[in-house]
DNA sequence: ATGAAAGCGCTAACAA
DNA sequence: TTGTTAGCGCTTTCAT
């Protein structure tokens, strides 16, 4: 093991440049009114000694942190899964890499987490908050941005004021789902809804309820059960469903892990997947290749949702007084054999 | 939106409750030589204005910066899943919400986002590193320890120097399922395997042979065919065990992606699962619960690899020339319909 | 284009 | 037990 030795400082480079700690500074901010020459001389000196700037230093004065936060809400009963949640980060860290940002995460769960987190960018510790709520009513999102804090959402608010979001296109990934059964010549359609208080419930169920309509199937905008993300949840209604409706030839499900639920009911029930009933499920899980059959899904671009929150809330923190913006992201049909 | 306004600073404090401002931070960092009138002042101030440290002065007299960094080194073909990454994440957090760190996350991948990260940690931007490492061969855990900076690993090197290190116990949790296999009246025993370049696939792969020969079965200890961790090679792995031991009667696979793998290879080498043949998988990707049948798995204490890290890392930096120490986690075996 | 100087908010000797 | 003082490394007027 090595000892830390102390890291060089501002003052040690202009020394060995021969310019003042003034004009270092301004080479390593990008300022333009210096000299070619001395603009030269720093920059040997900075790769003579390995020199990087003091973070800590630097925000003591400028007032910024450099630091962005994300922050997962999360429920007790977690109901997003975790590639869901690994994936938006691998994006947000990808938008990331080419600044000099860092990214402090923070997982709160139930109210004593969600207040020192709102305690913590409340006082001044990041410039900017990237915000993944799984609460269908969370005081988060208005929390943060009464105090001023740059915010910018995964997903739209239910409830919401105008906030800056990334979300999918929730509505239209269901809509291509249920035009993609009728296609394929399915007409008796039922859906697997998701909670009525979250935004990617309602619009689900939104788009499963228009596309059915236009193409003139008043019925089947009724056949709706819902769920809450879960296997088990989607089990259940499926059954639920077959109960009411024993003729439905196709489940669309709100979620990836439902619609494993629809499939496990489906076979309860003695259905073959998909000569009796076909299934289409919205991929929040990554589970669609591991199915049984393997499942056909609406799948989501997580990982650009990550990249596209980092942009936005950058945008935001140049440009505070902006209008807020949302930010919808096109989602994909993906056939497999459920379908 | 508030326009966020100046945090108060201890100063004020010092003013409000009539002291200086050395005592204020006494009483913040709680020193004992503080009279308790004082202490009592000091606080009912603090609480008055609202006073949080501003984390930047401090980390700049100090010398620390109260953040851990947790850098996730992937491969470009990224082996472990992200379920696996994310619960670690979840451990983590829970141990570090009692304190006052912050974590940093970095996701490298590829050299460039390797240095980068490097450069980071060796210029005192964080008091200690959490890291997890997909590479066999990797230079950063000896380049991070070897610029004296605190640092825990997930997982124990195969080439290691001493390091410390939180790991699931992959030996005895691999010989715990071929006893099982082997309890249950299995005879032909064959194991699809890590990568040898990984200390998983060295581990586990010992812990089968152990359990076989233990068990008198000199023979399954040679039916052994490599995986790189994916389903796919799983399945490609099971079926070159078929072909060349068309009577074995279980498989012991080193992942729940290979796991999955052979399950599919033995459905479609006709194959009933568990009648014909039984399927063990090590617990990686929480596949097992979805898979069908649902597999039988080791299980690994994940969360807990997380949150025994963060406790490592602590006591480390609390104490930096203390032996390293080495956290080998038991799994547990959990039965499912595939054995 | 450059330098001198002030000061961001805090901790840590040192003195009292 | 308490206060005084001297910086930590950097950016930023303000002169020059």
């Amino acid at each position: 093991m090595v000892a830390q030795r102390r890291a060089p400082t501002l003052e040690e480079v202009a020394e060995l440049a021969g310019v003042s700690r003034a004009t270092v500074s301004r080479v390593v901010n990008g300022s333009s009114r210096v000299s070619p020459e001395a603009q030269a001389a720093v920059n040997a000196a900075i790769a003579q000694l390995g020199y990087v700037p003091n973070r800590a230093a630097r925000s003591l004065v400028t007032r910024r942190t450099d630091t962005l936060v994300l922050i997962v809400h999360e429920r007790p009963d977690t109901v997003f899964s975790d590639p869901f949640f690994a994936s938006v980060l691998r994006g947000v860290n990808q938008a990331l890499s080419p600044t000099d940002l860092q990214l402090v995460l923070l997982q709160a769960q139930g109210e004593a987490q969600r207040d020192r987190a709102l305690r913590y960018v409340g006082n001044g510790h990041v410039d900017g908050v990237l915000l993944i709520s799984l609460h269908g009513d969370d005081i988060m999102p208005t929390a943060i941005s009464a105090a001023g804090v740059p915010l910018v959402m995964a997903g739209r608010l239910l409830t919401g004021g105008p906030l800056d979001y990334v979300d999918a296109d929730n509505v239209g990934g269901a809509r291509d789902a249920v035009r993609y059964l009728i296609a394929a010549g399915r007409r008796r359609l039922a859906t697997v809804a998701g909670p009525g208080d979250m935004s990617v419930g309602v619009d689900r169920l939104r788009g499963y309820r228009e596309a059915v309509r236009e193409a003139g199937d008043q019925a089947s905008a009724g056949r709706v059960a819902v769920g809450d993300f879960t296997e088990e949840s989607g089990r259940r209604a499926t059954t639920q469903l077959l109960a009411d409706h024993p003729d439905l030839d196709a489940v669309f499900a709100a979620s990836d892990l439902m619609a494993l639920g629809a499939l496990r009911a489906l076979r309860e029930a003695g259905r073959r997947v998909p000569e009796d009933v076909a299934v289409v499920g919205f991929d929040d899980a990554a589970l669609a290749a591991y199915a049984d059959p393997p499942l056909t899904t609406i799948r989501q671009p997580v990982e650009l949702m990550g990249q596209e929150m980092v942009r936005l809330l950058l945008a935001r923190i140049a440009d505070p007084y902006a209008d807020p913006t949302e930010v919808v992201l096109p989602t994909e049909l993906v056939v497999r054999a459920s379908a």
